[in-house]
DNA sequence: TATTGTTATACTCTATAACTATA
DNA sequence: TATAGTTATAGAGTATAACAATA
């Protein structure tokens, strides 16, 4: 038992670093500032859900409220999403990617992940699955309650 | 190979939203705000490395030597990093943590990853395991490739 | 002249608190 | 009163460019 709590604790520490280190790297492999990587994960979750209210998209970001409506008044601004109304509740607003967000999210992320994906070709076949499990147990980590049926979440 | 190629992308694309959104999450569990994620993940270098100048710390944090300098002096304001001189070369700083940090950082560190132990830890053995593995791997994408040219970053 | 580190400055990302509109 | 979204504000994190000191 100690050992398992000594193993774990150890584990997060590496994950920690290796995630943080990471993230660092994948922000700064910006070829076009114009769409930063959040505004990205943004409209590549648009994409991956379908239109999603500010809130619904927050959550899965796993960013407050206000953080996304940052995100979407820039997206907005350059025509990435449109946003409309709530068919019966005024309060809520729908949140969808314009058709030139999909073009954009094609090229964009193409050339975003270039550097992601050229080091991972450098891998061997069993590394790139050990890091797919890896990229689903770290979603996973995530979910606050393991049964949320999450549509288009394996 | 083009099968290759398509998988390796979706791989790219989804561990990065997993690395993004695992680097928020853990930025947010901030339970004492004296000191941050940033500042704990350069002494936690500190002390699996040894003492370090500045630029060496930049280089395996994988941050600008500006942006180690600022976690640097606000460190050493805050007694848990000295800097001495390097005694050959007088363009160079040798930094090492003083007692206080070791002090500090197991405190610390145990309190800043409970979030994530907790997690990890109602993970199996086997998924444990498979994180302990991904975890190598990512830092070993962000090693200087041995062999091949490279691939024009930075 | 090249290298190491720092200072100056600016921008991105994100949060909390307060406000508005609707239910 | 409760909920969804936004505005206002603040702070952390990081970068680039310019500078100083030393080699």
């Amino acid at each position: 038992m100690a050992r398992t709590t000594l193993d774990t604790a150890a584990l997060a520490h590496d994950l920690r670093l290796a995630v943080m280190r990471l993230s660092r790297q994948l922000r700064s492999q910006r070829t076009d500032p114009s769409v930063t990587l959040t505004q990205l994960a943004a409209m590549s979750t648009l994409r991956r859900h379908g239109p999603l209210t500010p809130g619904e998209l927050a959550a899965l970001e796993r960013v407050q409220p206000p953080s996304m409506t940052r995100v979407l008044a820039t997206l907005e601004e350059r025509g990435l999403v449109h946003r409309a109304k709530h068919e019966t509740d005024g309060r809520q607003v729908i949140v969808s990617l314009t058709p030139a967000a999909e073009a954009a999210l094609d090229e964009d992320a193409k050339a975003r992940e270039a550097w992601l994906s050229c080091r991972l070709h450098e891998l061997s076949p069993a590394d790139r699955d050990e890091l797919r499990r890896a990229a689903r147990l770290m979603e996973a980590l995530l979910e606050p309650e393991p049964g949320r049926g999450e549509a288009g979440n394996r």
